[in-house]
DNA sequence: GCGATTTTAGATCGATCGATATAAAACTTA
DNA sequence: TAAGTTTTATATCGATCGATCTAAAATCGC
């Protein structure tokens, strides 16, 4: 009942989820976003709450549509190593391709200094990355000569690390050689970490 | 001539240094900054131009006063691997102790996509890091059973990507575990570099 | 068609933004 | 002391900020 929205939520949601990734939280504005919806400010503020709550949706929407389904196409790959080669080929690729970088990492270090609940967000989200690695990295057979190999986790934290960087590296213009040269050092990284 | 200002010149941009650093460029208002800075505004735009000048004179000093500092003792001290660990170890330290992580990792992530001069900067002294880590993995002695080393570009990479997690896990409110577990692998890499 | 309900459009709120105009204050040189 | 120069303090500029108000428009159940 009532007059029927003029937009599409997910839609709209997608918009203002690229403001934020490009421009970051605080240098978009109320207008900014309600011109790349398409849609005045009473609607915006009717349908989403205030500017922290469409960002709130724009960050969940953005952990499911990028971030965990990478996370989820790594649990799906049949040979683990493989999987974490086509996560950093695909991550190069990206970063390279769209410069924004990652709007998870672009919060952490914009949101999360002075938004509790944000900053939980994204540790956990952070913490998902990682484990998402500890998982891949466990299913990697041990070989023959396998001896004293490093620590599952703390590989698991370094290949995150790579991650982080390459998704800043991408907002700071770095090129392709140095971009792919941090994901091959942690590819490498990865098929000696069981198999010595 | 003319009337002597009242305020010192150093004492003023570190104060400013500290509001940007915590903050964030487009955060920190004009007005946060005279408040900080102990001066009013007519002072500040007349000593330091309008504020995008201002920040960089607070960037330049941050560079000298911290990452080039490091790196200077890095290059200083007498076994390279004993070096690479002062730095991370002093890197984790400071990170736990100090949130605000570090101005140009940070400014690369806010300033970097939309000013190309700040672009042109922080590359700059994001590669000085880097050869920073690529002089002291050259001098640390080949061993007996040296075989097929990594890569020495590679691994400098890997270390500047190792310091960047840090400043940016450090923002985003990092503990002491993840911290020093990336840390030490980012050391064991450089112990594991030349020496197999 | 009619009230009830919801969303729309447009105007505008007080607060704050970066930046500046004006003129008094504090020095140097002559 | 007088003229010249620079910095100071204060007030304020137009623009924009996030947020809200009012009222017209568009749907529902009845």
């Amino acid at each position: 009942m009532g007059r029927p929205r003029a937009f599409d939520q997910p839609t709209a949601v997608a918009a203002a989820m690229n403001q934020f990734w490009r421009h970051g939280y605080q240098a978009t504005s109320v207008r900014d976003l309600t011109s790349a919806m398409s849609m005045t400010g009473a609607s915006l503020y009717n349908a989403f709450g205030d500017k922290r709550s469409l960002f709130r949706h724009c960050l969940d929407t953005y952990l499911d549509t990028y971030a965990r389904r990478r996370i989820a196409e790594l649990d799906a790959s049949e040979d683990p190593l493989d999987g974490i080669r086509s996560f950093f080929d695909g991550l190069v690729a990206a970063s390279l391709n769209d410069r924004r970088g990652c709007l998870l990492v672009n919060s952490a270090m914009e949101i999360a200094p002075w938004d509790l609940e944000f900053a939980e967000l994204i540790e956990a989200s952070l913490r998902e990355i990682e484990d998402g690695f500890y998982r891949a990295l466990e299913r990697i057979p041990t070989g023959p000569h396998h001896q004293c190999s490093r620590d599952t986790r703390a590989t698991a934290r370094l290949l995150l690390s790579a991650v982080i960087t390459l998704r800043v590296l991408a907002r700071a213009g770095g090129n392709r050689d140095r971009l792919g040269s941090i994901a091959r050092s942690a590819v490498a990284l990865a098929e000696d970490s069981q198999v010595l």
